[in-house]
Formats: C-alpha cells, sequence, structure tokens
DNA sequence: CCACCTCTGTAACATTTGTAACTGTATAAC
DNA sequence: GTTATACAGTTACAAATGTTACAGAGGTGG
C-alpha cells in the first residue's frame, strides 16, 4: 500500500502527513459493481482513492437514480466529508465502476489534520471545489441538455474513466444511471449508430 | 454595521474574530434587482450576507438560465469560496432578491482565519455543505420532478424568502428562473389556481 | 438440440413540454 | 379621454420523452 499512497499523493502531501496517512489508515480492496456507501448509511471515515473508479449516485424517493458524477485515482468523497462533519447520513450512493483500491482516513484524523497541515486543507478544499464544479456539470446536463447529448456525453465520460472505447453496459443500465427508460436509450444509440457516431452490440457499445 | 453583524454572527464566531470582521471588512448596501457577481467576473473578497436575500443563477451557453438557490441572512457563497481559493472566475450570477447589506471579507484574511480560528473553519466548511445540499436539492428537482411540481416548489420557496404569501413577479420572470418559456407557466399556473391552491393577479401570486 | 432467459429492436400511443400566433385587459404615457 | 405597452389567457400544433406491448436474436444450462 504505501507504494501506491506514495505514487498516488506524494505531489500532494508532505513527507510527515504521508506518514500519518500510512499509520492510522486501513486499505480497502473493492471489486467492480460492489455498493462501497449507500443511502442513509452513517460514515465513519473518509476514503481517499488509490486506483479504480466510483461512481456516484442519487436516488429519489420512488425507485429513480441519477448519475451524480464519478470519482478517480487522487479524489476523495466531499459528500462523505460532508457526512463526517456534520455527522449526517449518506446522502447518495457510491457503486464501484471498476476494481480498485481505497484508504479509510478515520474522521478524528480528517479534523485533526485540518489544523496541522495546509497541505491537508488545501486537499480537501479542493475537493469540495471540485465536486461542486461537478454538481454544477451535472445541472447543466440537466438543465440544458436533451436526452440524446446526455447519452453523448455520458458514452465519454465512461469512456475517459474506463480508459476503453468499449462501453460494456446494457441498455437498461444505462437507463437507470440516466433515469429514463430503456426503451428510450435503445432508440437513441441506434439514431447514434445511424450517424456513425458508435456501434452497436450486444452488451457493449463501440465508440467511432 | 456593527449592531447587524454582532446579532448575525455571535452566536457563530467569537469575540476576537468578530473584531477582526469589523476591522478589515467593508460594508454593501444592496437593492432588488441589483447584479452582485456576474458570469467570468474575477472574485475578490468573500461575501457575508447581513440581511436580505440574493438568488444564484446559472447560465447557458446560449440564452438558458436557472435558479440554483436563495442565500440569506448568515449564508455565504460558496462559489465565491470556491473562486478565491481556485483563483478562478465566477460560474454563477448573483442577483439581489430583496434590498439587503452584506460585508465583504478580503481573501487574505479568509484564508489567514482558517488556521487562526477554530469557529471560522467551521463556518467554512458548514457553507460548503449546505451548498452542496441545496445542489443537491437542485438536481433533484431537475431529475426527478415534473415543471408543475418544480413550479410550485418555486412558489413556496419565494414565499419563504421573501415572508409573503404574494409572489411579485410575472410569468416571463418566473420562466426565466426555471428556464421553460411563459406560455408553459401560465398554463400551468392556471391548473393550480383551478385546483384552489394559487390565486392569479396582475403581476404577483397569492398561495392559499 | 431444446427450453429458458437476457438483451435489443420496433411500433403504437400517451404525456409533457416547447413554440407560434392571436386576443383581451390592466396600467402607464400622452 | 386615447394610445401604447406589458401582462395574461388561450388555441393549435410540434417535438421530446415516457409507456406498453411484442418479436426476434443471442447466449446458457440441461
Amino acid at each position: 500500500m504505501e507504494n501506491t499512497l506514495q505514487n498516488t499523493y506524494n505531489f500532494i502531501f508532505e513527507e510527515a502527513l504521508l506518514n500519518e496517512i500510512s499509520e492510522v489508515s486501513k486499505i480497502h480492496d473493492f471489486k467492480e459493481g460492489d455498493i462501497i456507501i449507500d443511502f442513509g448509511e452513517n460514515i465513519k471515515s473518509i476514503p481517499l482513492i488509490l486506483t479504480g473508479a466510483i461512481k456516484i449516485l442519487r436516488e429519489d424517493f420512488d425507485e429513480g437514480e441519477l448519475l451524480l458524477y464519478f470519482i478517480e485515482k487522487g479524489d476523495t468523497c466531499a459528500m462523505s466529508m460532508q457526512c463526517c462533519l456534520g455527522k449526517a447520513k449518506s446522502e447518495i450512493r457510491a457503486i464501484a465502476e471498476t476494481d480498485g483500491q481505497l484508504i479509510l482516513i478515520p474522521v478524528a484524523k480528517m479534523n485533526e489534520w485540518l489544523g496541522k497541515y495546509a497541505t491537508w486543507r488545501d486537499f480537501v478544499f479542493n475537493s469540495y471545489n471540485n465536486r461542486l464544479k461537478e454538481m454544477l456539470t451535472t445541472i447543466d446536463h440537466l438543465a440544458f441538455m436533451n436526452m440524446d447529448e446526455r447519452l453523448l456525453n455520458y458514452l465519454l465520460e465512461k469512456s475517459k474513466i474506463n480508459h476503453s472505447k468499449e462501453i460494456h453496459n446494457t441498455h437498461q443500465e444505462i437507463a437507470y444511471d440516466l433515469n429514463t427508460s430503456r426503451v428510450v436509450i435503445s432508440r437513441i444509440l441506434k439514431a447514434l449508430e445511424n450517424k456513425g457516431k458508435i456501434k452497436l452490440n450486444r452488451a457493449y457499445i463501440e465508440l467511432l
């Protein structure tokens, strides 16, 4: 673990902080599809992503779900910081998009370091800022874009996150992430295929 | 100013911090309709609202606008903190919803106090958390609600912010805030009136 | 190979939202 | 008063999205 930690965070954190992190934090492996945090859960520690990617979802009272954004190597979850500092329950669900590793930092340390390490403080503020920006982007998509643009954007995001031109999801899974129905997704995908932007296959899509 | 400052913030900040605030910050009066911050502006200071309310808007590339949320007494603008810390330009527009007063805190002090005063740090984190929550709510509305629900919710928000059952806006103004057209708003408002939830008048609406 | 299940394609239709055009009415300006 | 203007009501239609239903294609396990 020390190695991955070093590789990911040694440009951000100073030596002393890295050492403290190694001491107090627990490592956690996750596999694609794992539910890492769920709605209403109490959060006792802050995750720092070492490898892999995680998708963050919001849920409606009755059934609906919506992808908010992805987090990756070097990111943390501002939502969990919110929960920890505010002692509230999780407002979101986090599902592993790929296999990966993260380390868990106890809340107490999170607070202690805020006073002690300027680099930690910067990191925490940066995380908040990034998350606010992502949320703004999500709002823009919802408010100003039609479903076909949102879908195309989704495919590009997925491709970037997974470092692959192939998106291995069923239409139904995509529909969940965009909070719409499978038929709508199939319809738009077919249109995109006709425009020559993608190629459709069973259970996966190629970007062209 | 000292009085209003005391009244609003003396339960949050300690004596020493309140004094520092009085020393370094400038007061700023605003009138309903004033543009307080606009897209792309550089932000050189953080606002703390003393009285009144401000609405925060997001703009589309081509014309569209969307109300994100309101901020009030005791709030600050997490977006401007983001800009200050990240030295970026404003992502939002802030328009005075009512007359009011705010104080402006230089960025340098904002940073200095983060190390110096725990109460300031808490305040800043709380602001971020509140804003994240508001953004989540906005996303919920956009993703999971139809226009009639969004409109009703908008009227209730407005009523709360202005402490009045009367909403003094034209249908066109409401349409801008919800990023739709005047006809749609008129149509839904008429339906709400028929259901007995509101009473329509020229240039204002009464909640029943 | 057959039975079963998942995934996709498609059609027909309903609902929601957006757009254009026109009317009447209250208010302000003259 | 008359005129001009902003605001609201309404209709008719278009476009986007959601829903239901069904058929075929492809994979899996017996």
